[in-house]
DNA sequence: TCAAAAGTGTTGTAACTACACCCATGA
DNA sequence: TCATGGGTGTAGTTACAACACTTTTGA
């Protein structure tokens, strides 16, 4: 603790999002492209800094959310990641920042509220490929942010928070394959979701588009910790791991 | 981000530590005193504000972890927990605290460093029994720190962190058990942990104490991924569970 | 020779992978 | 009746808990 004739050096606060959805059955990313500098031009994590004195972290997350994307935080996953505070980070001066990983479900079109003009959706794979450049060490809070939904999905119902409120387990199971990158064999799939009791619940419908049988309607159930858990195939040398 | 005339407000960065550590095969925590209001007298986790404008958040978790717990950066396991930042969580302003975690391997006595009288070794079940009351957040911090090193004890070679260089496969049994808070089968515990190939490595060495046979010692291996991981024992109804 | 602690063998079970197979629908 | 996708059955394998058993020491 200090002592009492010493004042601490202030820093700014920004939060940034890392905001995953599924599109078309690839992850996506929301980025947002720099208005102004530093990094003008770049690609970045939408965020901002605290609007108030008195605002709450992860009150912050939630309006950045509703402003830089236009998601509601109704039904929406929203987790902290972490805070990231090297001193060179940010240019402009000394700025903390506190990252969240949020999960939507899948969205028809590229967003387009307030300040989210210039937000899309950009696939992961492009990210990862480094094909996407990104501005500050936003990289990083991306790799965690991955890395933290990849993981969470082996032990908790993160998945279903990718999904509509009705969703086929061919749907649940895509979320875990854009998620990891890996193909997984339908039919044991199948089987280990419904061995966990309350993961999901069957509605009264199914689902009829194209041939082929029609598919049961499930929605997400009370159970938030996997039991047993559905882990991740472990990468061997023959595998293929999609980017 | 911000428009051009209008700045974000300033907050002030605290770092907090929950520093663990083995004595006697039960878990402790450090805690202070506090010397100062608010919360004058109740424990606390040690920890501070930034030191300078410039300093890295993480370089200030080394400096506490010096300061306050006599406790040097070599060889010490030290990661970050995440920010806390409730407004209200310190009444003299606004303070956002980033929380780590560190572990430490068994101390013979209580540290007595700089700033460091008034720290002391506190069992961890006289805090779950809230035999022990905390300052601010604390408590919530200590919950979260404990279940990350739970959690990660399962898959990471964190329990060496716990342990000397050369310690006996019971010694870290003993972790497990101090962590979890679970009695485990010491001829299971015995073949899993060697399944693992490079979690420990088998020094030329045996110990010897009291009676019985001599114990071959170990030191910590170059694999820090667990697999196959050594897993919690799931909590049943019949079985019991130490405080 | 006995107690204590280290370490090994064995057995039944749970959960998994891989894949053959059956079911229900649209064209 | 065929292609397409949904869903079930089964066999071999891995990891595991439980516990009987052997080994090596100090007193």
């Amino acid at each position: 603790m200090p002592d009492d004739h010493w004042t601490p050096p202030p820093v700014l606060l920004a939060v940034d999002l890392v905001i995953l959805t599924l599109r078309e059955s690839v992850l996506h990313i929301l980025l947002v492209e720099r208005g102004i500098e530093p990094f003008l031009g770049a690609l970045a994590l939408p965020g901002g800094f605290l609007a108030t004195d008195t605002e709450d972290i992860l009150a912050a997350a939630h309006r950045e959310l509703r402003e830089e994307a236009d998601l509601d935080a109704a039904g929406l996953h929203l987790e902290q990641l972490g805070a990231y505070g090297a001193p060179e980070r940010d240019p402009r001066g000394r700025v903390v920042s506190v990252a969240y990983l949020a999960i939507a479900p899948g969205l028809p079109e590229p967003v387009a509220g307030t300040d989210a003009a210039r937000a899309a959706w950009t696939p992961v794979p492009e990210v990862l490929t480094h094909r996407v450049r990104l501005a500050f060490d936003h990289e990083q809070i991306f790799n965690d942010g991955l890395e933290r939904a990849r993981a969470k999905l082996e032990h908790t119902a993160l998945a279903t928070a990718f999904c509509t409120p009705a969703f086929t387990i061919t749907q649940l199971r895509t979320v875990y394959e854009a998620v990891w990158g890996v193909q997984l064999d339908p039919r044991n799939f199948h089987r280990k979701v419904h061995a966990v009791e309350d993961f999901i619940v069957a509605l009264d419908a199914e689902r009829r588009d194209g041939p082929g049988r029609p598919a049961r309607l499930f929605t997400a159930g009370s159970r938030s910790s996997l039991f047993p858990p559905l882990v991740r195939p472990t990468p061997t040398a023959t595998s293929e791991v999609l980017p």
